[in-house]
DNA sequence: TGTTGATTCAAACTTGCGTTTGAAAATGAA
DNA sequence: TTCATTTTCAAACGCAAGTTTGAATCAACA
């Protein structure tokens, strides 16, 4: 309904920089977004805060991406595409066993989330999509997070012996899951719960270390405990 | 610097009513705010909406509350509150061992938040707090959580043979913990990543039981893995 | 019944937001 | 330089939000 002419105007001028300095206004205004939204939520902030740190005019956000919405896609997918190639960059070897790919799956998920990788707001930015997802949360899910998800079920299914789908292999999933998010959802609540915590790399590598030593003990055991011939399931948790 | 006269209004009417049928209309608001409040949090819940819920007028939350920040932490309150007779009711037998005294608060932890004790809003409410924390924050955490972790440090201190504020305990708690949170906080990737899973009462109490289960394999080892003489600390994490 | 105070209501007020505007400044090619 | 295009800017617009207002309504009691 909006926004054409600035579209056009902007996708035109892009193509005058090659390299070297892609436009520093709106680079300035993406840097200054981030955090802010980070901090905030989406709602919460508003574009003259940004603009007011960008040292830019409000009229440069929709000039540069339409509206409010469409500098907030564009940080996110900038945040997304950051965590995937760190993803890719810390890729364990195939040639390892399950246990130990699980367990650098797991550091690798906590380094991308809160160690030297990425800068500290992007999991903030996580926080607030979940408790309040906005249109662009759909992509997040598809690009970063199921992909995780789905090499995560297959990594324990191997290590219990049941398959991806299985209602047990979900379980363990998610409390694995559920250990990696404890360090990142509720960001207010760790730092008064264990205020002497500070998230130093090596720190972030003990606290790994712990979430697959935690998990694997559970995982090891898995077969001996239920068997390998007729998996227990006490009852189905899908239906 | 405003709401002085609505504030005594409020209290002056207040006495009227022993306890039988406390003022209809601000009962009314309250329950009408509770689900909004979770769904939109704090800043995107407009009180007209939820005027309209409670068929009031605007000027009734001004009149009753103060302003939209006294309904809000009103409602908390009243949440707060709700978790923690719950939490009293759930709370389980002394005689028993740690390890089922812990099994029976996960389990108490989870039913209160997703069973059937408290109507499912209130764990949005929460999740809202932690991603963008009001000023009503701290009494949450000081009501309800802090109590129920020191009481977990406690627990798989005397499972694990360390000191509450031992390092291990820590990282050992915010693994149980991590795991509950998974099934509240971000409630949105839940369902896209487990779309069949339905949480009813069976399935939560499954779902403590994995939860336990799952700890319990790595807490009961722990002694005899570590020894008990000088428990391993690779690094202190707090410092 | 008349009076007093509590409570409701429609309407207006105030503020801050995202957005738009139209002109000025900057840029680059002819 | 001249001209066309891109980019910036101050100002204003429109709207939705929380809040306030003052009169109307209601309830209880003398």
């Amino acid at each position: 309904m909006n926004s054409n002419r600035s579209q056009l105007g902007q996708k035109v001028a892009r193509r005058k920089r090659p390299t070297a300095a892609p436009d520093p206004t709106r680079e300035k205004l993406l840097e200054a977004a981030g955090p802010i939204f980070a901090n905030c939520g989406y709602q919460a902030t508003t574009i003259r805060e940004i603009c007011a740190g960008a040292g830019a005019n409000v009229a440069a956000i929709n000039y540069h991406f339409g509206d409010k919405l469409g500098l907030y896609t564009e940080v996110l997918q900038q945040s997304v595409r950051a965590a995937q190639v760190l993803a890719v960059h810390n890729a364990p070897d195939q040639n390892i066993s399950p246990e130990d790919m699980l367990r650098a799956l797991i550091r690798a998920r906590l380094r991308s989330i809160n160690g030297k990788g990425l800068p500290d707001w992007h999991s903030r930015l996580l926080a607030h999509e979940f408790a309040q997802p906005t249109p662009a949360l759909r992509q997040l899910i598809d690009k970063l997070t199921r992909p995780i998800y789905k090499r995560l079920l297959e990594l324990i299914g191997r290590i219990i012996g049941l398959p991806p789908s299985d209602d047990n292999t979900r379980l363990c999933a998610i409390s694995v899951v559920g250990q990696v998010l404890a360090y990142v959802l509720p960001g207010p609540l760790l730092t008064e719960i264990w205020p002497e915590l500070r998230m130093t790399p090596d720190q972030v590598e003990r606290i790994a270390d712990h979430i697959a030593d935690f998990s694997l003990s559970y995982l090891k055991d898995f077969r001996s405990r239920h068997g390998t011939i007729t998996p227990v399931r006490k009852q189905r948790l899908s239906k």
